[in-house]
DNA sequence: CGCTAGGTTGAATACGCTCAAAGATCGTGG
DNA sequence: CCACGATCTTTGAGCGTATTCAACCTAGCG
């Protein structure tokens, strides 16, 4: 089932008429592959997507070539309600693996949110909750070193990919390379190499075949100083 | 007048009904004397509140006591929105300067939305531009250094008051601390205070009795890397 | 006048970067 | 089947940006 709808149901506890709209609302699967744009910086979208299964990951580019990555979104998350609100979209957002997702237009959004005033609320949640992850990434650029970073990231990801059930208790699959997690943690390539060997040798966590596992969740929250308050809440009840 | 109805309406282009709407929105006036938390990490909170007059910032702090700023708020800003839609803040937003704001209760909101859903969509839109200038700030700590984070920083801050009215061509009423720059852009203090003799003996940028003076606006942006299209954006027309 | 908050500067240190080179892994084509 | 290129990972060495610690200065205020 499509974990987006699973998500706001959960959070937001919606009414079977709700849900039913929400169903309804959803469009034919389509499939991204892996490295293909989905929304790119300075062009106009206009279109919701549902992220069924898959990752992607939002960024941006300076002129002389260093990359920010922003964030990035998993099986549940929406891509492309930003962009679409905007005239131009301001950052890009690419498929990282292979992705499913199931699109509406703007126009449709626009109708459901009319039918059901609900689901505009269900959608500012959606938006509130990634502003929160943002903040959080802020934070972890700004105060914590490198170490911290690393740790405090992976056990973002934990979380957010158990609540969609595509983690088990301490490890799941993290198809990023060495050069993705620099761009996203503002580390260079080769420190982020050495940080992952300082976590490896501390017996915290370890990477195997494309697999995270995270020996000590204890140990690692407490080294990342990690709350996962910001991850773990339901929407306020209207 | 309400500066943020102007910027609404200026992005927007709302309806005759929907200003009027969304000027008996707005409650009474309060003051809210600088240094008061207005939304605290943790606690619930659900009014939404215009911003006035006044500056205000959103936090989180560490355990050990290390804090990072994540976004300031001014005239035009909305306060608490997300907030609202949570069940806790899972941040702080402190008055900085003494500030002006004008609220009104989540239900209203709501009842706004249903009565005129295009304000829904103003909304939205004003959430996600606070993103786009959130995932600036990613940019800004993940990929930039001290000289450039600074100048585009300043840059910043210089186009967002323009556009309430608030900066003039070059230089604007600066009300900040080194120490709130540092916390802002993840810096020491020192490092703070010797970068800004950095750009002000390279004749860009003066900081003048609380008055802050860009004299090259073209040498700063290529400095900075600054690119103002995050910041200049009206909304999709629907 | 003395306290406090903020700004400024110097010296030593450290964290993370750059440059460079060498392994590992994998798909592809000869 | 192996050689080759491409991509990713790993490690060493030297360097540089930003930090920490410490001291002093300045202005505002009770």
């Amino acid at each position: 089932m499509n974990p987006t709808l699973k998500k706001l149901e959960a959070a937001l506890a919606l009414s079977v008429e709700e849900q039913d709209y929400l169903r309804h609302l959803q469009g034919a699967r389509r499939r991204i592959p892996a490295g293909q744009q989905i929304v790119v910086e300075g062009e106009t979208y206009r279109q919701i997507s549902f992220l069924i299964d898959g990752w992607a990951f939002r960024s941006k580019v300076l002129p002389d070539g260093r990359r920010q990555i922003f964030s990035y979104l998993i099986p549940g998350d929406l891509i492309g309600l930003r962009a679409s609100l905007m005239e131009f979209a301001d950052d890009t957002v690419e498929a990282l693996t292979n992705c499913v997702v199931s699109s509406f237009s703007l126009e449709r959004l626009y109708e459901a949110c009319r039918a059901h005033p609900r689901l505009a609320v269900a959608l500012m949640w959606s938006a509130a909750r990634e502003q929160s992850i943002l903040s959080e990434q802020v934070m972890r650029l700004g105060r914590r070193n490198a170490v911290e970073r690393i740790a405090h990231f992976f056990l973002e990801l934990l979380r957010r990919l158990q609540l969609v059930d595509e983690a088990d208790r301490r490890s799941f699959e993290l198809p990023l390379t060495q050069e993705l997690i620099a761009d996203t943690l503002g580390l260079s390539i080769v420190h982020v190499n050495r940080t992952l060997r300082t976590l490896r040798q501390r017996g915290l966590v370890m990477i195997d075949d494309g697999r995270l596992v995270i020996h000590d969740i204890e140990k690692l929250s407490e080294v990342a100083s990690f709350d996962p308050l910001y991850l773990d809440q339901d929407a306020a009840r209207a």
